[in-house]
DNA sequence: TATTTTTACGAAATCGTTTGCGTGTTGGGT
DNA sequence: ACCCAACACGCAAACGATTTCGTAAAAATA
């Protein structure tokens, strides 16, 4: 029923409780044979330290948080994947905690961590996140964070992403070449770093190619799938509507999708279409998305693996790095050749 | 830097730890007075207790873990939405813990978690989990397990799931009703207790209306997509194949889209196609698939307002009890009669 | 042999909170 | 004036593990 803890292994050993303690902590004060009773007796009585007290002894953890907008989206999926396959490797748990998009959300959620709760923070910001106090405060308390995705540059610590600044003009690129001229870019909000980036490759392009910009190809688009239906169908139902559509994450390609349904216009014939995306169901949409595909995976992966690193250390200061990791673009039959 | 502690609290306040921590945790001992003046210095100085040391004392964590199979899946993703929406309403921390289909690693992560690291745990079973001896030694710890979808009748507990009996039958009424008649059965695995459900909700059906049951229609997939694909091209390349699939699990379904882009074969013209599914582009896929799909994120949230009714009330047990919650059935172009 | 060093272990403080119990103070009842 | 509650608060012991320091005994050195 309860745990056996130090005091009843020592107990059974005939041996102090600090004796035993160390011997589990594999201590050179401790003698060789001790030492070999004690891991056995403590397998057998599947003796396991209490969390909370060890914690509170040591100040440490052994978890991280993941704080970030959402679940349900392949790519973040995939990066608390490849958090949670480093931080079972390394013998540490993950905390999850979801802002739903929502600023305030974000700030309450740092706030609760604050009391050492956790010993690091991987995290990915609100769409709306363009104050970072609550993240200098956080930094202060002496609990590192890594970024990934939507990181925030204001911050000295490491950063992983993939680099969409490429891919946001091997996107535009592409579909140049594929014979559009007048590209209109779905962003999502208007203070997250990636769109930045996403949105400058876009434009970077078009520059190169002697395109015009036309500042309504920008549209900017929000977290209600509503409204961005309502703005989608306002841009694709004018007489002067653009050939192509680039949506800077997938939700907004599938909302794409849709309205293009409604209005009855062919995709890749009337308007082709590509996207930042993760779908595993791409191949098989109608018509076929062409995607820029992010390493989600990976980038969590190397995100938590950068964290561990440090608090391996005892180093509860990161410094400042940028890691970026190429995206890939698969071009399928939403941005293909009208034949 | 270092976060204020009750003993700073007490000392600036004139007041011993004792009663402030009383005054805080709002009790009967205190006066009013006290209570506010105790109240707002907190506020002040941002005090928030040291969660080992409560932890420690009281021996709760305000924690549950979440071990589930993966959490790339629609599914899954939406579950966990559902669980951490009300677990921070209730001011609880959510662990999450992949299995990856792995037995062994669910049995590890049960282990690792019996030292009271958490209040309480809700899961969802590997497919491979057939033996539950870890389950009721977990639960003789005095940790309660909440089920969901992929749940254990031997352990006596709550269990939430989706009616996989009546989705079955109804997903198998449906594809009669459009004209099929020798249907296939993608399971996956044996031991899980929803494929029980879900393939004797199709038998059953298949009786009712005199069908003859062809066993080998049934076809146990894995968790290895090239192995699936191989199994289902080979139900699909033979002279005798069916003229429907019933897919068990969205990505067998995915996997039978792929095959028949191989071998061309038409859907829902040559096959018809329906599946149990959370998928957000069910309706765009080529040609849209007809889905079963399960209320996720509600199923994650009554999971999880079991789990925190009976923790708040400081109960260790929770009755046995069976929540079933309604599918619904999306009819689209994938099982589509051929007109 | 006397002295120092090393080895191997134990006693006790500590981490920050919670909580049972003791105690001084007040107010009401007789 | 006396007694007894009720009230408001402090003391100190937990919770379980870690760690500093102290000290026997054994080993090494002089």
């Amino acid at each position: 029923m309860s745990a056996v803890n130090l005091k009843e292994l020592a107990k059974v050993l005939n041996l102090s409780i600090s004796t035993v303690s160390k011997a589990l902590r594999d201590s050179h004060e401790i003698g060789a044979i001790t030492k070999a009773r004690v891991l056995a007796m403590a397998k057998e009585l599947e003796y396991t330290p209490n969390p909370f007290a060890s914690g509170l002894r040591r100040n440490k953890s052994k978890t991280v948080a993941v704080v970030l907008p959402e679940v349900a989206n392949n790519y973040f999926s995939l990066a608390i994947n490849g958090i949670e396959s480093i931080a079972q490797e390394k013998d540490y748990h993950v905390l999850i905690y979801l802002t739903h998009e929502d600023y305030e959300k974000e700030k309450g959620i740092l706030k609760h961590l604050e009391n050492k709760r956790v010993d690091g923070v991987l995290m990915s910001l609100t769409m709306h996140t363009k104050n970072f106090d609550h993240l200098h405060d956080f930094q202060q308390k002496g609990i590192p964070i890594v970024f990934f995705d939507r990181i925030c540059h204001e911050i000295e610590t490491a950063k992983i992403t993939s680099d969409d600044f490429i891919g946001g003009m091997n996107a535009t690129k592409h579909l140049i070449e594929h014979g559009c001229k007048d590209i209109a870019f779905l962003s999502l909000g208007e203070d997250i770093s990636i769109m930045h980036k996403r949105k400058s490759g876009f434009l970077e392009e078009l520059i190169k190619n002697n395109i015009q910009i036309k500042p309504h190809r920008i549209v900017t688009c929000s977290n209600f799938d509503e409204e961005n239906y309502i703005k989608i169908k306002e841009l694709l139902s004018s007489k002067d509507k653009p050939d192509a559509v680039f949506a800077s994450v997938e939700k907004l390609a599938i909302t794409t999708y849709n309205v293009c349904e409604e209005l009855g216009i062919k995709i890749p014939n009337d308007l082709k279409l590509i996207c930042f995306a993760n779908l595993a169901t791409a191949d098989l949409l109608n018509p076929s998305l062409s995607t820029i595909t992010q390493p989600a995976f990976m980038i969590g992966k190397m995100a938590a693996e950068i964290m561990f690193k440090y608090l391996d250390k005892n180093k509860t200061y990161i410094p400042n790095e940028n890691i970026v990791i190429p995206s890939t673009l698969h071009f399928r039959n939403s941005s293909k050749k009208i034949s």
